[in-house]
DNA sequence: TTAAATGTTTAAAT
DNA sequence: CATTTAAACATTTA
């Protein structure tokens, strides 16, 4: 599920009560997605919460870093009194499931980190996720993180231009490619590009540099939407009212999901198509 | 029954 | 070599 602001939302919401616990003890309930050997962490205390693109990182005591990649599914309980077992006592975030107000653990529960206070659960249905644990240096250094691009909101528009106008691929297409910018998926590439009203298909290298100084605002504008309003729990809304969790950004999508709604701009019908099998949305007219 | 889903990787085709 | 598309991963839901 997640893009940037999810789990800028979860690691928000962690950093709040998760510093300053120690593991009591873990449990792999599915060793698939598990990199490196989790025991190494028992009896350690959380440090600090950080992200990198769409990974989650957590820091704790010797030097040691977990790392979570959500992938499509992958989300994160925190059961953090261990009152148990209803909504009231959680911190939820990532894709959004019954999951989130069940029974833990539940059928898609993959590890479980039991703290001296709380117990987090990693879940992720469709597997597609991954959890790690290394050193600081080592999971910086690993391919993955090796080749991201740069942060959004740590680039400079200059950055942005060049990278992006490098490619003569489609815009929505090297928006994603988190080698160029990391942190944007799906929706808010889709979303970003109706704000600065540019096709989808357009090619990279044939921005104006107008259009690219302009649509790296609009990247920007998105994604701290999407911070601010607490991530997007997509379509399931009956997840949203609980505690207010699961984010509300779903409310504010511009295109994403919006096939056949009036434009906000020119009421012309919001048209899908598909670009490397995956759905992408614009303003026919808006956007042309 | 078929299609699609907020992601990434890999192989195959252009 | 650059780029594109499709498939793969595994599961659920419309």
């Amino acid at each position: 599920m997640p893009e940037l602001p999810e789990i800028e939302t979860v690691r928000l919401q962690l950093t709040k009560v998760l510093p300053g616990r120690r593991v009591e003890w873990v449990k792999v309930l599915n060793s698939k997605i598990v990199e490196g050997d989790l025991k190494k962490i028992v009896g350690l205390k959380v440090e600090d919460i950080r992200r990198r693109a769409k990974v989650l990182l957590i820091d704790l005591e010797k030097d040691l870093t977990l790392a979570f990649h959500f992938k499509m599914t992958g989300q994160l309980v925190l059961d953090y009194d261990d009152q148990g077992k209803t909504y009231k006592d959680r911190i939820v975030g990532g894709h959004p499931t019954e999951d989130f107000v069940g029974t833990l653990p539940s059928a898609h529960t993959r590890v479980i980190f039991k703290l001296d206070q709380g117990t987090l659960y990693f879940n992720d249905q469709r597997l597609f996720g991954w959890v790690r644990v290394g050193t600081k240096a080592s999971i910086a250094n690993e391919k993955f993180l090796q080749k991201l691009g740069p942060e959004p909101f740590e680039m400079a528009t200059e950055e942005f231009a060049e990278r992006v106008s490098k490619s003569r691929r489609p815009i929505k297409l090297v928006l994603m490619d988190q080698e160029v910018i990391s942190g944007l998926g799906n929706i808010y590439a889709n979303d970003a590009l109706w704000e600065a009203k540019i096709n989808p298909q357009t090619p990279s290298n044939k921005l104006t540099d107008k259009q690219l100084k302009l649509l790296f605002s609009k990247v920007k504008l998105v994604l701290e939407e999407g911070i601010k309003y607490g991530g997007a729990t997509a379509a399931d809304a009956k997840y949203i009212d609980l505690r207010g969790l699961g984010g509300h950004y779903q409310d504010h999508f511009r295109v994403y999901d919006q096939t056949g709604l009036p434009c906000h701009r020119c009421k012309t019908r919001i048209k899908k198509d598909y670009m490397s099998g995956r759905g992408t949305y614009y303003c026919p007219k808006c956007q042309s």
